[in-house]
DNA sequence: CCTTGGATATCGGTT
DNA sequence: AACCGATGTCCAAGG
């Protein structure tokens, strides 16, 4: 690339990002990372985002995840070298530098993006967890709530704490997912833990959509128990109390069909 | 937009990916997302890059992460609806469908990029790994290597497996970072397991750049111990053995100053 | 501030 | 195909 031409871009990239302006180029690229690892990356054409906030990401033409980013808040120096720009983003807390070298350029966009739509999302396990405490029978008895977020010694915290029509205690594990193993022995922690320290039986239910392969038996072989939750139904309870109004009024739309 | 416009943006989109092409496009539009979880995101301007091996992606103008984005092998489709264009991005398994209408378009590059560089990253848990299993001795007593990955029944792998002086087998967990309890009581998982099965003493060695704020007290109550491995001796000893020789050789490009 | 745990986590390697 | 642990995980909530 011409020498003008990488000063002319380098001015572009630097004055945009001083305005507060989002960059987008894709270019000829080499990138050294150092941080928390070191990483680099030989020559070659990538997409560069560059934006206001001081996020920096490069993807390569392949995958999902970018090779290389800053988040946020990171700070960039645009500098001119000897036929090439260096990028310099800074991140301060870890110290992480990410230094790229850009030696031509395919395309070049600079401007501001307007966007103050709102961002709405459903489905997580809190969801799941709001729709069973405020239902716990959909769990397929008469539970009562008896807390959320229960502290269980130095074991953690029991998603939800329920008592059944006997007046025996419920430990529940909310998995969003299907439950792996790791999902039972953590609920077992629990129920070990507050058995103890009731000092009398405790029930252990994880609810969740489906079980991994090797939980069931698991599962059964600790004397806890499954029951599955089924995300319609959370979808249902949450808007009878009016928490998904406006989303769940539209997200047809882009469901499915 | 214009319909022309639209219709002619449509089909460059369309046939760049059946090409092979990547796409970027800086766009107003709409994202809607059904899958594991549920999304909506109202109109506003964004950047969508989307890739040869189908991984699609959506910023908007701030944060590191995606708002929305599907991986690699998801498919796409493209279709001109009433002042819209209508990209549909699926993915397989676990279904999921990601859809896009685009309203306008800012800018759009179409292109194959080339990129065959290699990419080399350093600094994992796997070289800390690596450069104790060749000098164990770095932990500060005379161990000996016994095995790496070394199953404990149905908790895990423990990282390393060692053998101090007196013949006392040595279960060691390695964290790239500051350890935290997390990684304390995984540690304690496999030393019970391996004790139990062993049928007498195991100690447990937490080996990390560093401890998190509470992982101290547990790790001491529970009879395990704590050793810091510093990543310049981890360097020195992976270097000494060949086995970073290139990449270190010219690492110091991007790494300061 | 740090710590903790969720995530549409994603991504490999191993079973 | 499912499981398991690492990740420059990132990130928001707060015990």
């Amino acid at each position: 690339m011409k020498r003008e031409d990488l000063r002319e871009a380098a001015e572009r990239i630097r004055d945009a990002y001083r305005a507060g302006e989002l960059v987008v180029a894709l270019c000829d690229c080499e990138v050294y990372y150092s941080g928390r690892s070191f990483s680099r990356l030989g020559r070659g054409e990538r997409v560069i985002i560059l934006k206001p906030d001081g996020a920096l990401i490069v993807h390569r033409p392949w995958g999902y995840s970018p090779v290389n980013y800053q988040p946020q808040s990171s700070t960039l120096t645009v500098t001119v070298e000897e036929g090439r720009i260096h990028l310099r983003s800074t991140r301060a807390k870890p110290l992480e530098v990410m230094d790229i070298y850009v030696y031509n350029l395919l395309a070049l966009f600079t401007g501001k993006l307007r966007d103050e739509a709102e961002f709405e999302m459903w489905g997580s396990e809190e969801d799941i967890k709001h729709a069973i405490a405020l239902e716990p029978s959909i769990l397929g008895e008469r539970f009562k709530l008896v807390d959320e977020e229960h502290k269980m010694g130095d074991r953690g915290y029991a998603d939800l704490l329920l008592v059944d029509p006997n007046g025996t205690y419920v430990v529940v594990e909310i998995k969003k997912g299907a439950a792996t193993r790791e999902a039972v022995k953590q609920l077992k922690r629990y129920v070990d833990y507050y058995t103890a320290a009731l000092g009398h039986p405790v029930r252990g239910i994880l609810a969740a959509p489906a079980l991994a392969k090797g939980a069931r038996p698991l599962l059964e072989s600790l004397g806890l128990e499954y029951r599955r939750v089924d995300l319609r139904m959370v979808a249902r309870i949450l808007k009878s109390r009016g928490g998904l109004l406006r989303f769940l009024g539209s997200s047809d739309r882009g469901s499915s069909r």
